[in-house]
DNA sequence: AAGAATCCCAACCGCAAGTTG
DNA sequence: GCAACTTGCGGTTGGGATTCT
């Protein structure tokens, strides 16, 4: 490893456990309780340093450790808890019997973390990232996310339709970046840079005079006043249909679609519900619209809604004339 | 088939909080 | 109150396993 190790100077073992080791310190355990973690290896003629036991110990060789992959409701449960707590691991394995802060700690460093990246969002504050292009997934996502909640036949009438919103709300978002980055410079006295805010609207065509009157119905007083530096909220934008909606509240209705397509339902136990917080005890984990996994998919439980729900496919035409409106 | 790249997880480290004398 | 010790936590790493080229 990299660093020192701090058992070596006391010609302490280190590194992988085997067999006979675990054997030895479960049955000490077993018999005596763990006691002094520092006191434990001698006593049970280990020759390891009491920290690396406890580890072991916590981690690996408790009689009530659960093993194998994490349930979608133990994802569910992961991504809603680490909204509020953040990377408070201990805590939100308190919330999962069986699993450890360990295990917990990998999995989102392996799996969720990246899946949230992937999907547009920060994984800190489990809110869409504010970077245009990284936001792209989203924003494509919108309407299979609509069409998926609205269980409607697919056809080329909303595909357009739903093509035409997702352009729509890609211009709001960048639009809404560039008031906010309008918003941040307006309240630097010594800065002019707002002036080519104008510019960059006319370049995506929202200040031209045809689109001015359904900007200015776009633009609630909340952008307005966010323009004057006070208080911009990045949010929904009223006059464009776009639902509330949050990663937890998107990954929840698929996951309740799976349970009904899939043998999810299996590692389920009867109304068995993990969640110990309540959605309404939890603050809003985004308020824009989730995509629908996509490429980003990684787990079984987006492989099954993929294999549940035939989702349009977005034609190059639509992302030619997606990026040409921003050329 | 073999080497390279990537993924995954057990285990380590250092720090901070809690406990004890 | 304080220093020494213990425990718990979160970040990081090495290397085996798996996938890709």
């Amino acid at each position: 490893m990299g660093r020192s190790p701090c058992c070596d100077e006391n010609g302490l073992k280190k590194g992988p456990w085997t067999a006979e080791e675990d054997q030895k310190l479960t049955d000490y355990i077993e018999k005596h309780g763990h006691g002094s973690w520092r006191a434990l290896p001698k006593l049970a003629g280990l020759n390891r340093c009491g920290k690396s036991c406890r580890l072991r110990w916590t981690n690996y060789l408790r009689p009530d450790i659960k093993r194998g992959k994490f349930t979608p409701e133990e994802e569910q449960t992961i991504l809603q808890l680490h909204s509020v707590l953040g990377n408070k691991w201990s805590a939100i394995a308190k919330h999962l019997p069986g699993r450890t802060d360990n295990e917990i700690k990998n999995f989102w460093n392996t799996h969720l973390k990246k899946k949230l990246i992937q999907m547009g969002f920060d994984p800190m504050t489990h809110r869409p990232r504010t970077d245009f292009f990284a936001a792209l997934p989203q924003l494509i996502a919108l309407a299979n996310l609509r069409q998926l909640v609205e269980q409607r036949p697919w056809d080329d009438q909303s595909a357009s339709q739903l093509q035409a919103d997702a352009v729509q709300a890609a211009k709001l978002e960048y639009l809404q970046c560039l008031l906010q980055s309008a918003a941040a410079i307006a309240t630097s006295p010594s800065s002019s840079s707002i002036n080519t805010i104008p510019t960059d609207l006319e370049q995506i065509g929202l200040l031209s005079p045809s689109r001015m009157s359904s900007l200015s119905s776009l633009s609630s007083p909340r952008i307005m006043e966010g323009v004057n530096g006070h208080d911009l909220v990045t949010g929904q934008v009223p006059g464009i249909q776009i639902p509330s909606s949050s990663f937890f509240e998107h990954e929840q209705a698929i996951i309740n679609c799976t349970n009904q397509n899939s043998d999810y339902s299996a590692n389920s136990g009867e109304g068995e519900k993990l969640l110990l917080l309540s959605e309404d005890s939890l603050p809003p984990l985004a308020d824009f619209p989730t995509s629908n996994f996509g490429d980003a998919c990684s787990t079984s439980s987006c492989e099954a809604v993929g294999n549940s729900t035939q989702l349009p496919i977005w034609s190059d035409s639509f992302y030619d004339e997606f990026m040409s409106e921003f050329a």
